[in-house]
DNA sequence: GCGCTGTCAAGAGCACTGCTCTCGTCGTGG
DNA sequence: CCACGACGAGAGCAGTGCTCTTGACAGCGC
């Protein structure tokens, strides 16, 4: 009964802050904004969100989600045994993502608020494009492991690596569990940098997605793809 | 005369607030504390600075200076000759110098604040990294351009990529421009993601030292290094 | 049907912020 | 020596996150 008001209530209190962070970013998010902006008194927002925090980690936790589901969308459409396309998928959607919501990317990937250590709710979402990215390797592997002149990696860089591993599935190598790591990586770094305004000098605004595409293609020749 | 003690208040005041920003972070810079820390009333600092973006972007800019003037002594111990251990320096100067000064680093290279604009005084100092790895692309281009497999970067990506020619030097061919722009990416991005949290599940905390190097030693690789 | 209980919104209030303005003071250059 | 300009102090404004108290309303058991 009065869930149902106090579930709308909140989606309605998340969508202005949503609206909120688009405008100002994370920095800028008032709740007493959002709270004029839904019509409600500012205290009145405490009875749906503990604090500010709360709120930013809810927006947190649906921004992992709505990149989690957008990338997968985009890279279900590929055949499964396009490997190249499916990387190149992946790797596409998680920069026009990045683009159309900056200041929720920025939320997610950009530098945490120090203090603010992520809570528990926020590391099952962020494992939705790594899982992706696991599944092609995967496939990759199983496809026949390319050719790599690259030595193997052994060593205390091997037992760091472990977590990876068997997030994997024991059965992939750590050698491969470095590569995996680079690639995502190297997708996320490029993306964060060039939204973070890193590469002003050195690209040109309108052709940043071509390099792009060039850069993800040379990451994926050096997985081995194609 | 005054000149002296206006530089001396000035510095007074930056090294609070830098050290208030290694307490508390960029966000919870507080421009009335740094002023309670050096003795003042908040309205007198406004005399050595005009707002508190101003604070931040003079912390910027000293910032980009310091990471440059580290990673360039790192750099500069090790013999002209020995290409790979020139890398393997750069790479590791940023990083360490990134863990030693995290808030200083996020300040740089993380998400900026929303509205702010970065100044035309933060881009001469934060080429300093970037001009050694373009100096260092230049000795491995004249030491004889490596075998490398891939195709070369043409077309529209070729254009994208015109400022960063014109930057490193015409003679220098669009692909290995873009070689060096991913190296680079792949450096800062790893260490920001490495320090934004993002490797939290993924990599032994104590060894990512170690998978790091194994990381930018792959990158070497990629290169054409040894 | 009535009253009770628990949920909700409102409002006041506290301590804090960035920033502006005014007002004395004091050192320095003419 | 004196006037001017730089400087610091203080008050004040509008805004913030958050807490606490107060009043209204809905849903429940009797």
């Amino acid at each position: 009964m009065r869930e149902r008001a106090r579930a709308q209530m909140r989606t309605e209190i998340l969508d202005a802050a949503r609206e909120q962070l688009a405008e100002q970013g994370a920095g800028g998010l008032s709740l007493r904004a959002v709270a004029r902006e839904v019509g409600l008194v500012s205290s009145a927002v405490y009875r749906y969100f503990d604090s500010r925090d709360a709120l930013l980690t809810a927006l947190i936790v649906d921004a992992y989600d709505a990149l989690g589901r957008t990338v997968e969308a985009a890279e279900a459409q590929v055949p499964r045994a396009d490997l190249l396309g499916r990387w190149r998928a992946t790797a596409w959607a998680v920069r026009s993502w990045a683009l159309e919501q900056p200041h929720l990317y920025a939320l997610v990937y950009g530098s945490p608020v120090p203090g603010y250590a992520a809570p528990q709710d926020t590391i099952g979402p962020a494992t939705r494009v790594t899982r992706l990215l696991v599944a092609l390797l995967h496939d990759i592997l199983d496809a026949g492991p390319p050719q790599v002149a690259d030595v193997p990696v052994t060593g205390p860089a091997a037992e760091g690596l472990a977590p990876l591993v068997e997030f994997m599935g024991p059965d992939v190598p750590p050698d491969w569990a470095l590569r995996g790591l680079m690639a995502w990586t190297y997708v996320f770094g490029a993306v964060s940098l060039e939204l973070f305004g890193q590469r002003v000098g050195a690209v040109v605004p309108e052709l940043r997605g071509e390099v792009y595409r060039w850069e993800t293609d040379r990451v994926a020749a050096w997985l081995g793809l194609v």
